[in-house]
DNA sequence: AAAATTAGTGTTATTATATAACGGTTTGTT
DNA sequence: AACAAACCGTTATATAATAACACTAATTTT
């Protein structure tokens, strides 16, 4: 399995094994699967959802086949957590350390991820006047998209 | 029930009634029980826990009997969901109209709501930028508080 | 290469969170 | 009093997530 231009989700794919085992990470062929089905998925993707999907070819996959897994992936930043909606999305830039927000449009699904540094900052700013030293933010806005207006 | 200005509690239920009366919406005991129960507590709480509780003066509450005064408490603004833990926390400034966002320390459990219009617009005017409407926020923000440092 | 260690997976069971559906009761309105 | 709407009791079920343990595969050490 290549880079070859010529198909997003392999070329994704590839670049996530790159990615994983440049950590020493094993990226197993459970794991590229799961990963595989979120990138092809629009929007976010429950669990179980997840699991109808990999029983597919997975006949014998379980909730913690796919919750193990999902750890796995949240661990090493490939796929995001939308916490509003208890679904799952892949990540594009997991090689870029980014912050991580979600608009989330309530009409058709679809979940685009924004990477806003200065909302980010604001949240740090905010949280350091009253003394709170920020970890991790969870940022999601529901709403409507462009084109379901 | 009066504001007597003694019991910090009392007087948030007595506001919460008025509120809910001024609405045409039936603050009714379950209602005021559960209200008061988020305000005694520090921190979020989850429904079953919360359910728990009531159950120690309604001893034939079940989980409907709180999910559907929560979703009332909820609808009204008198209290607010935790996205990112599934829990549920007290409002004292419902009547205000505010935009919200929530500081939870993992240490200790505390939660701060804060109230930042430059945060919520920041947001607003990040999704407006690529067309997106926004209907609701949830911003939320885990870290170590000023006490647990 | 064999042994030991660590990481990953299969499997069963259980816990935690949330909603659906239906009937009865209370409240407000006509 | 009759009616409608809102509220609550109750049972059942759906959805989301984790615990525990045995077994297997991969990696490291000897
Ligand atoms: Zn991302
Ligand atoms: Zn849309
Ligand atoms: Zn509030
Ligand atoms: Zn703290």
């Amino acid at each position: 399995m290549t880079d070859t231009g010529q198909n997003p989700i392999t070329d994704q794919v590839y670049k996530a094994r790159q990615f994983c085992e440049d950590k020493g990470a094993r990226f197993t062929l459970l794991r590229e699967k799961v990963y595989a089905l979120l990138l092809e998925q629009q929007g976010a993707v429950g669990a179980y959802e997840l699991l109808d999907t990999l029983k597919l070819t997975e006949s014998n996959a379980k909730p913690a086949t796919v919750y193990r897994t999902l750890d796995f992936l949240l661990e090493f930043g490939l796929i995001h957590k939308i916490e509003s909606t208890n679904a799952f999305v892949a990540c594009h830039h997991f090689d870029c350390n980014h912050p991580v927000q979600f608009l989330i449009c309530d009409t058709c699904g679809d979940v685009k991820e924004i990477q806003s540094v200065g909302l980010k900052d604001t949240l740090d700013k905010q949280a350091q006047s009253v003394g709170f030293r920020v970890v991790n933010q969870t940022i999601e806005a529901h709403g409507t998209c462009a084109a379901c207006q």
